[in-house]
DNA sequence: TCGTGTGAACTCTTTCACAGCG
DNA sequence: CGCTGTGAAAGAGTTCACACGA
């Protein structure tokens, strides 16, 4: 069974608030809570749902516990994951101390920077190093995630090492759309490009 | 017409790459080549331009120049925006100084935080205020669009804040979903859910 | 009754095939 | 030729309707 983008996608903020859910000691919810809380449908989320082999829960919805537990093991959201930033300035930086990585299974465990005099003067609780050591060290610590965050020109040269470095999975800060070799997931996530899908989104709106 | 999501954000990014060849001096572009750097199919491009009621350039593709000038037209994408950040940590600054924002027709003319002693100590050419002048500010500096940095659990009171206020659009960087009132476009961009979302999708590949 | 699970209907999107033009 | 524009076919994804279980 191949699940779609938009399902995977969906299944992935349940998870999230399955984890909250749990935090605040909620034991069920409905495909109707969680349609209004990822943005769908009850169909369209129970039919998600339906593609896992639906765990089977009735009459009070599901039960949290178990279906997170459940949807932890199927994707193996749950054992942390490593993941490296390259590119340290303003937003990498920001990055490195996200809070919400570390709550939530994935690991920063290096920082990159071209910049050597940066690396030195940068001031934070994980290990930054030059550009030029990447590969090693991905290998050294068995990096599954690259998150680039170095500007646009360099963007598809980092990807490019990233993939040769053997990391699984990479998310692109960066304006610009690269390309990855197959067997690799990749994610752009272009804020400019947000803003501007806001934008011509609401002078449609008008017409 | 009513154009999809799918199609204006498409739309939205062959708009950023316009510009890009713009500058470098490119004058014409195919639907091929546009469909490579928007990650779709070239038939999918040209259906998109033709709900435009395409241009008509033909032989050698889209005058990159023309073409560009059409869609900002079109979607006022040219006229400079006026957004503001709300929340002043690690990613609310960094946003604040975020070069492609400007670079690309969105100007950031405020920031919000609620720590007052944290806003006498931002160093920043761009004004910083208390999160409660904000529908004042809003209101006297024309502000169209809102960027909320803050944590998940005062996101959602950020938004009511920012939809009261006035402003049509909001970009949610926080790792949960807002709801908004009608008529206001918002966009979720949930970092952890990216990584999972990664993550998810390579377990998935495997099988 | 309330809420799930799921085949079937429906709707939206993408792909294809081909006419038309420089 | 090469590349666009677009109706028609194919394919996805979503919604609906209803059976079933607690």
């Amino acid at each position: 069974m191949d699940l779609s983008d938009n399902t995977i996608e969906r299944i992935c903020k349940i998870f999230g608030y399955l984890h909250a859910l749990e935090k605040k000691g909620v034991d069920f919810v409905s495909s109707k809570d969680l349609a209004k809380m990822v943005g769908a449908t009850e169909y369209t989320i129970r039919k998600d749902i339906s593609f896992l082999g639906g765990p089977g829960y009735t009459r009070k919805g599901y039960e949290v516990r178990s279906f997170k537990k459940e949807l932890g093991q199927r994707f193996q959201l749950t054992e942390k994951r490593k993941a490296c930033i390259i590119g340290l300035g303003r937003l990498g930086t920001a990055l490195l101390d996200y809070e919400n990585f570390q709550e939530d299974g994935f690991e920063i465990v290096a920082g990159f920077d071209c910049n050597v005099n940066k690396i030195e003067r940068i001031r934070t609780s994980i290990d930054v190093f030059a550009v030029s050591r990447l590969a090693e060290i991905v290998d050294a610590r068995n990096i599954e995630l690259g998150i680039i965050a170095v500007p646009a020109e360099s963007a598809q040269e980092i990807a490019d090492q990233l993939a040769a470095a053997g990391v699984k999975g990479i998310l692109n800060f960066s304006p610009v759309k690269i390309s990855v070799p197959e067997g690799i997931v990749h994610v752009d996530m272009d804020f400019t490009n947000a803003l501007r899908f806001i934008a011509a989104r609401f002078v449609m709106m008008k017409k």
